[in-house]
RNA sequence: UGGUCUAUGGUGUAACUGGCAACACGUCUGGUUUUGGUCCAGAAGAGUCUAGGUUCGAGCCCUAGUAGACCAACCA
């Protein structure tokens, strides 16, 4: 509380303001209200983070409560998994509450409103109901139920209590104004049948208050001040304090307010979709290693300390928002990098023989365990002239840039010594079987020696071959190869699953981790983060890829590889590229009068002389929330068609055909003139 | 065609009751390094959606546009 520094969030703000204005600090008190209906996620994380963060910021209690007036869709095992889930994130709470321990105080509340002539029993069916609900232009009409008499509806209502009627026979709705702009507010309903057992309280009730009618009211018993939840709920505002209204009595009034709920990039959130997931098989289960969920995310080795990190650093606002994966990459290499001990394993293993190494001796070398951590001391490790090294880390010859090894080039072992390629095995197809290579004895890490000082280039982990254990190794990829699986209108999420999304091999790893527990956390050097997953066994080791290390080298490699990429511009630190020129020149074209537009439109086409096709699909597609963008990539894309006499890709059809489709003019302009034009 | 909310570098968030835009991620450069990791030093990148207004002065206030999100489940 003393980190003065930090600036304030708007929830915060409000809550200083609440204290400013005389509001006393012990009656501060938060909640989380999970549906126990699946699993957490790494979207819920922002709203645990957001309550129980405040409970830590200002000292005050956060009560755990569980939403489950929906028995159709609760269980008990969600239940569990989400207390387990918030402890495991490290997060404490006061009460835990159901919404159902309230249902006799709200059945109570009901009849007072009966009584007072705010709630009546509706007979209709849900279809008419509806109609009768109006639209967002026009005002619905009255039910003709509407003006029961009190004793009527009385009767009712202790009969639907009884179980006298079947589902869907009657409902309550509060008497609120069918023609109120918010549609929220016209005759919501507050109790329907449901002949379903509840998890907690069995066959007791058959009748289940909806989400409005409980929530306020929950809040409002456990004497909750501020009570927060996601942006859609902002339209319950209203409602919410009306129902307050109705049973409020000079206790604490507690405060509904919104926050904009999370998005990661290349993720789905929906718990339905989710669900889809796991029940179509595409993943193993509800913790497969590949979700977002905290079970999956656990098991990936993501650490407590690293999701915290990340939702306090995406921050706290009410403008839609999507989070780039790479942040929570980064928190969890921040955090495992100070604790993860370091090992050495080849995931894609090639022999290397030292020609000139003793035949048949072995050594033990020390190796530091954590240069991070001066506590986290040193192991032994064995060596032989018989080792694997990574299949790519040797190339017969390689410009200057590869640091690693070639033949002739000298690198060292990491924790052993310096070779000196010499010479390569191939088989009759002229892969590369075995490298030989010689070595420097002079030069074993840390012996003192002249030589053992000497500076190389690379340095290459490995293993020896007598020696290594191997082990299987689960690489996981991104589970979607769309930024926004679940943002197009027109195709299903499923569309974009990544077939690679997960590859499992065969590594050899130092005998060291023979002993190693469930769960343990590695840094395979120069490799990634990995640990060891529950399904392994002592007989046979399994490891997660939990994030690779950053890694600038990867980004400049396929440009050795690929003579044929067009021309790069040679400084490309001091220059933008062509296509944050387009985006942002796109970002304000539709807001702009005729004239200065059409200045803009002469920049994208002179930036688009430099860009693929292909380098477009990023701002591209129903993903892409700005119409601008979309409008400059098409003006670009004809650029690119025109000056390369291409004809159109696959992708630019699609561009073509959803910028037909689309509703603002200007882009359908322009895709009308490429689609003549093309004949698409 | 209604109501509500939102609009700040590539991304996310700041900027206390108006005083010429900060932090993190990402990107790039250089240094250190027995991990192309870490660490250290530095750079580029927005003039705050547009147009008007109020003001000595606006990202913050007002008006009008534009764009996006949410709202018509007997779900939460």
């Amino acid at each position: 509380m003393t980190e003065e520094k930090k600036s304030l969030n708007f929830i915060e703000h409000i809550i200083e303001e609440d204290l400013t204005n005389g509001m006393n600090p012990n009656h501060l008190r938060f909640r989380f209200p999970p549906e126990p209906n699946g699993y957490l996620h790494i979207g819920h994380t922002k709203a645990i983070g957001i309550s129980f963060g405040l409970g830590l910021r200002y000292n005050a209690p956060v009560n755990l409560r569980f939403d489950d007036t929906n028995p159709a869709k609760e269980e008990q095992e969600y239940v569990d998994a989400i207390k387990e889930d918030i402890s495991w994130l490290g997060y404490e709470w006061d009460q835990e509450c159901y919404s159902s321990d309230y249902f006799q105080q709200l059945y109570d509340w009901t009849v007072q409103l009966i009584k007072d002539g705010k709630a009546y029993v509706d007979s209709q069916s849900a279809e008419a109901i509806a109609e009768q609900k109006g639209t967002t232009t026009e005002p619905g009409t009255n039910s003709p139920y509407r003006d029961r008499s009190v004793e009527e509806n009385l009767e009712l209502f202790q009969k639907m209590k009884d179980g006298k009627f079947d589902e869907g026979e009657h409902v309550v709705r509060a008497k609120i104004d069918m023609a109120d702009p918010n549609m929220l507010m016209r005759d919501p309903l507050m109790y329907r049948i449901l002949k379903k057992s509840h998890h907690r309280t069995g066959d007791d009730w058959c009748i289940y208050p909806m989400y409005d009618w409980t929530h306020g009211e929950s809040d409002y018993i456990e004497s909750i001040s501020h009570s927060l939840c996601s942006l859609e709920f902002k339209p319950h505002r209203k409602l919410y304090d009306w129902f307050l209204d109705q049973v409020y009595d000079k206790n604490i009034r507690p405060k509904q307010r919104e926050f904009a709920r999370l998005n990661l990039s290349y993720t789905i959130m929906s718990k339905r979709k989710l669900l889809k997931l796991v029940q179509e098989g595409i993943v193993s289960g509800w913790d497969d290693p590949r979700m977002p969920t905290i079970s999956g995310l656990r098991r990936r080795g993501y650490t407590p300390a690293s999701i915290r990190k990340f939702v306090e650093t995406v921050g706290v606002a009410k403008r839609e928002n999507v989070i780039d994966v790479s942040l929570l990459e980064f928190c969890i290499r921040e955090d495992l990098n100070k604790t993860a001990s370091r090992v050495m394993g080849v995931l894609d293993p090639i022999k290397l023989v030292i020609t000139n190494y003793p035949e048949g001796e072995e050594e033990w070398l020390t190796a530091e365990n954590n240069p991070e951590d001066d506590t986290a001391g040193s192991r032994e490790i064995p060596f032989s002239g018989e080792l694997y090294i990574e299949r790519e880390d040797f190339k017969e010859e390689a410009g200057r840039k590869f640091f690693r090894l070639t033949i002739g080039k000298e690198v060292r072992l990491k924790n052993a010594y310096i070779i000196k390629g010499e010479s390569v095995v191939k088989d009759k197809d002229g892969n590369i079987t075995e490298i030989h290579c010689t070595y420097d004895p002079k030069s074993k890490s840390g012996s003192g020696t002249e030589e053992s000082k000497r500076n190389v280039k690379g340095t290459l982990h490995w293993v020896s071959i007598k020696h290594a254990i191997p082990a299987e190794v689960r690489i996981y990829d991104r589970l979607f190869n769309d930024e926004a699986p679940d943002g197009h209108k027109e195709k299903d999420f499923l569309d974009f699953i990544n077939p690679d999304s997960l590859k499992v091999i065969t590594g050899y790893v130092e005998p060291s981790l023979k002993d190693a527990n469930k769960l343990d956390q590695f840094q395979f050097q120069r490799l990634g983060y990995f640990n060891v997953d529950i399904d392994s066994k002592p007989e046979v080791l399994v490891f997660n890829k939990t994030v690779g290390l950053r890694d600038t080298w990867a980004k400049v490699k396929p440009v050795t590889k690929q003579q044929n990429v067009p021309k790069q511009p040679q400084n490309r630190s001091n220059e933008v590229s062509s296509i944050d020129e387009i985006k942002r020149a796109g970002k304000k074209y539709t807001n702009l009068p005729d004239e200065k537009r059409e200045a803009l439109k002469k920049k994208i086409q002179e930036a688009a002389k430099n860009v693929a096709i292909d380098e477009l699909e990023p701002l591209y597609g129903t993903a892409v929330k700005k119409v601008g963008t979309r409008i400059a990539t098409m003006i670009a894309l004809e650029v690119i068609l025109e000056s390369n006499s291409l004809e159109p890709n696959q992708l630019a059809k699609d561009f073509i055909a959803i910028g037909l489709e689309d509703k603002n003019e200007l882009l359908q302009t322009e895709a009308k003139k490429i689609a003549s034009k093309y004949s698409v």
